[in-house]
DNA sequence: CGCACGGTTGACCTGTATCAAGCCGGGTGG
DNA sequence: CCACCCGGCTTGATACAGGTCAACCGTGCG
């Protein structure tokens, strides 16, 4: 199950190389600092598609930031339910949690080949002082996570099905952009069932009310190429009416 | 609106002498440190019930932590939907958000006349590397803050309304418990819309519901006065089977 | 004292779940 | 390379949980 990978890999580089930087760490770190930086990631390593990036229950205590790929992070209660709690890209930071409650387990995995750098707190513990600004970095990073899922507890709270799956989509299509995609063509990486558990619907509600947005002209699909034809009918239905 | 009232009232004193420490700050520190850890409460504010302790929406990067009261988080969007994201007693830390997302406001309210500290992350900053595990402890309240949103997206997306309820009892209860209250007599503080709104419920279905439950003996209500006499047959309404 | 708001309960309606059947595409093994 | 199968997905028919609308009551605040 626990399919890490040790590298080689071609894509390892340093972070000080690495084009993420300007995201994962602060910005602004001079020459001296750089060179630090790399001694924050243990490990970088490889998750294959389906396979669990694993957090160990207690003491983990690390920062996974995500360099290449998709993941999922999948909460589940001991009598077998699931509820997807969000799903990640490049850049990404997750691990954030830390420890765990028990009651819930939680799982990392990857919906395509992923790679992955692994940061200890420990690590960050002892540099952090020398580098400037690192700590409220960290402090930014959970306050995106948390940010994050309280938008989501919104459209879990108080949202219609159309209205979820078109801020979904929207979302999506936000974050695409923002990693230098084209806001319009979406490939989606997740299937129907973890929209669906996401979204807090069934997955046959995903799909018929993908199919209404397509009947309503709103977006093109095939499989898992979905396209956004008609933005703003698409904004209206969500719930943020603005831009 | 903004209603704190400045100082002096009569629970004021110093963290070292508070009987909060050891929930609020890092354990095991050393008397240097305790000195120290004073300077960085900036303030301690009064709340009375109905207001909001406010956060303006950049830069305020503080940590709030509740001394006494009770406290309810509500996101709202621009279209005027409502959402309670939780609900926080003595001991906890709100606005860890930090910078909000410009696309919602989050509010805080007093539920019940309040005490609040204000820790700037600016004087954390500033001591918190001659203070033993701050930085960590800082963390910790995060991925706190994070376990409990967690939980909160598992009912929101997979419970019926009775898990729901029933969830929420045993999860006031317990809190109760760790504050030293009986885990068996519960004042709610807040009102059946509150509780709705957090459930993702309308307030109908929380007023039907637990007169389901004082119908078969569960509970015992009497307006906020809630009593639980059936702790085993909630446990098993709700979604963790444990304990 | 009275009013407004929180809360409860009933009757009815609807959105989403549930159940079921069938399709398609991709991966596997013969 | 083809056939098969399985899992992801769609679509339809039906059921029901929870939402909506409405009336009413109690209480606590002004």
């Amino acid at each position: 199950m626990d399919m890490k990978l040790k590298l080689p890999y071609e894509t390892e580089v340093s972070c000080s190389k690495c084009n993420l930087l300007k995201k994962c760490m602060p910005t602004g770190l001079n020459h001296n600092e750089l060179t630090r930086i790399d001694s924050l990631v243990s490990q970088r390593i490889r998750v294959k598609r389906g396979n669990d990036l694993f957090r160990f229950n207690n003491g983990s205590q690390a920062l996974y930031i995500i360099r290449t790929g998709y993941f999922k992070t999948v909460i589940s209660t001991n009598d077998g339910r699931d509820q997807v709690l969000g799903f990640h890209m490049s850049g990404d930071s997750i691990g954030l949690a830390g420890e765990l409650s028990d009651l819930y387990s939680c799982r990392v995995t990857a919906l395509e080949d992923s790679t992955v750098c692994i940061v200890p707190f420990s690590n960050v513990e002892q540099i952090a002082n020398s580098i400037n600004g690192l700590h409220s970095h960290i402090r930014h990073l959970y306050s995106i996570e948390i940010n994050r899922e309280n938008s989501v507890m919104l459209f879990l709270g108080s949202m219609n099905s159309e209205e979820r799956v078109a801020t979904f989509l929207l979302k999506l299509s936000s974050t695409q952009e923002e990693h230098g995609f084209s806001p319009h063509n979406l490939n989606l990486k997740m299937s129907r069932y973890d929209i669906a558990s996401y979204l807090g619907l069934k997955h046959e509600t995903v799909s018929r009310t993908l199919a209404k947005f397509i009947k309503s002209k709103l977006i093109n699909l095939n499989l898992r190429e979905l396209k956004i034809i008609n933005r703003v009918a698409l904004t209206s239905l969500s719930i943020d009416k603005h831009h």
